[in-house]
DNA sequence: TTTTCAAATGAACAGATGTTCAGTTAGATG
DNA sequence: CATCTAACTGAACATCTGTTCATTTGAAAA
């Protein structure tokens, strides 16, 4: 039959992202246990029966979308990674990660409140991702230690801080609209290089 | 009939208490939506109605829980406040905070994962004590700002990054036993402080 | 126009859900 | 001892759950 296009009409490049971007919003506000298939079959605008065409169960679906949302964070951080000084890439790092995180709120917030709604051999796989994220950033503060312009008691701890203080931020600042991005920017900049300086 | 003491062999002394932190640990292992009451009620060791004697529904339990929690936080942080310089009072705040939360991650884990499954006046109310907390932190940045020990750029979003940069603590402490307590609080002193050095 | 088939329907399934309540139990009280 | 009652049981309720599948739809392909 040789090669040929793809259906103009298909509903399945129309309904699948449709899919996913329901899921992320309706378990980013109500939790994945509390949002059933009917809702979220409701919320794009078709029967419980047709999301089964895009996922083989719910369970999977949860795990597509935060190991697709981890996939993305890791590849976009070391494309924006400048690989020069530490001072330089934990700036960047800081900035990236506010940056790219700001505009999908619902992705983080599920990939972070959602873990103990994965089945174990899911979980595994999501932490391991979660801590490669983290370990970019551990060796920038391990580099800026060997560089003798970071200074911390103990890389590690530094490490989950530095994600912990980064992260709380998305779970208040949607409503807070007081100030412009870069000034949370440099705010949050303002910190973590203190609490790393020598 | 006069003063009457409590029935010795009264169960609902024993039982209540085993129906709050059964239902503490099973909510922070699962969360709220994942856990049945008929779950809840064989972790107690009794029958689904049963659990109807100490609550009037499933939602007025999550709140209770999470209610007696933060007036308990706020009320032994209250005890624990020297209310002398700004910097002893900052790192009082870290000490406590970590040790007071340490021996109670089910209970930190549910009033902070579970916002999302309270209706809206109770979600109001357990904002309003999560407020009344992260305001004292906020309080003691301002006099420290005042007395020319602290300098920050903004106190109010810096609370937020104190506050997140100590609760992530406890979503990955209980797995890691590689350091102590004390170690631990001295490495996250060392952080907040030096933060918002001048 | 007829054929084709991806996409969606809608009913059905076995079981779980929160909650209620008449009835049972067991231990303290008088 | 008999009485009382707090605590609990166990069945029932209406409704919801994730998932399956034979059937229908509608638009592109031939």
């Amino acid at each position: 039959m040789a090669l040929m296009a793809r259906k103009q009409g298909s509903h399945s490049d129309i309904t699948g992202p449709k899919v996913r971007e329901a899921a992320l919003r309706l378990i980013a506000r109500h939790g994945y246990a509390a949002v059933s298939m009917r809702q979220l079959a409701a919320e794009v605008g078709v029967q419980a029966g047709a999301l089964y065409n895009y996922t083989p169960d719910k369970q999977t679906l949860l795990y597509d979308l935060m190991r697709d949302h981890l996939v993305d964070v890791i590849e976009n951080f070391d494309k924006a990674d400048p690989r020069s000084d530490a001072q330089s890439r934990l700036r960047a790092f800081v900035s990236f990660h506010i940056r790219y995180h700001l505009p999908r709120a619902d992705a983080v917030f599920v990939a972070y409140m959602e873990l103990r709604n994965l089945e174990p051999e899911n979980f595994a796989a999501i932490e391991k991702l979660r801590r490669a994220y983290e370990d970019r950033l551990e060796a920038i503060l391990r580099q800026g230690e060997a560089e003798g312009a970071f200074a911390m008691k103990d890389a590690r701890i530094t490490t989950r801080a530095i994600i912990g203080m980064l992260t709380g931020f998305f779970t208040w600042y949607r409503q807070e609209g007081r100030l412009p991005l870069e000034e949370v920017e440099a705010i949050y900049w303002d910190l973590v290089g203190k609490a790393v300086a020598r």
